[in-house]
DNA sequence: GCATTAACCACAG
DNA sequence: CTGTGGTTAATGC
């Protein structure tokens, strides 16, 4: 189970984890744990004891709150990342669920490791704020466009973030269902259909079932900025 | 009033 | 799981 070396040949390693010194690393090798998950594979799930914090090496997960009525996807995240500080880090239960969309690889991290690494190495510490901020950032920019941007805006934004963050290229193939992608920018699957169809017949994309092909980017921002 | 937007429902692949 | 049509409610000229 603990393969010596493996942390310290690990080509995915974190920029905090870059910042650790050897014995730091030694003991990184001893509490951590990698697997291999399918698509659809629960990493962890809302409301259970939060026992690990999760390196995703690679692969595509959903973060995801189980609401009073129905599912609400709250972010898509692709490896490298690090997955469930806010809900194990100073929280009992898993206030959220992180579910893979895609094959992935993650490495379950002893939580007090963790914690040891963040006490003693400033610069390990540091890095994770990083993160931590710019997942801020980016809930906000999220939040402006859940409450001002119309349902054509919205799915607009989510098809410029899998291009651009996710998959790096204009086409990709949706790793969600239509109800997912729904509850991923607040509305009905029925209206994402008819919006990505819109779309389509607009020539803006080009669109077999979950293949998409972004035609015209340009287009896709006007539609971001203006609804 | 009239147009637009989007949710809800129903039904068919 | 999807796509589409009809209906309805809310909102803004």
């Amino acid at each position: 189970m603990f393969d010596n070396q493996k942390c310290k040949k690990c080509q995915f390693k974190s920029s905090a984890t870059k910042l650790l010194n050897n014995e730091e690393l030694n003991k990184l090798e001893q509490n951590c744990s990698e697997i291999e998950l399918k698509k659809g594979d629960t990493i962890f799930r809302q409301g259970i004891l939060s026992s690990n914090i999760i390196f995703l090496k690679k692969g595509v997960v959903k973060l995801h709150i189980e609401g009073q009525y129905k599912e609400q996807i709250i972010k898509i995240a692709k490896g490298p990342i690090y997955l469930g500080i806010p809900t194990t880090f100073d929280e009992k239960y898993n206030r959220y669920s992180a579910t893979t969309v895609e094959k992935a690889n993650a490495c379950f991290i002893n939580i007090e490791t963790f914690k040891q690494f963040v006490q003693n190495n400033g610069k390990f510490a540091y890095e994770i704020i990083v993160e931590l901020c710019r997942n801020e950032i980016n809930l906000f920019h999220k939040c402006i466009s859940r409450t001002q941007k119309n349902a054509r805006g919205r799915i607009a934004d989510a098809l410029i973030f899998f291009s651009d963050e996710i998959y790096n290229n204009t086409i990709f193939k949706l790793p969600l269902t239509r109800n997912e992608l729904g509850n991923y920018v607040d509305t009905t699957r029925e209206s994402v259909s008819r919006i990505l169809a819109e779309f389509s017949k607009e020539k803006i994309i080009r669109l077999k079932s979950k293949k998409i092909e972004i035609l015209k980017k340009k287009q896709l921002e006007l539609i971001s900025r203006t609804g």
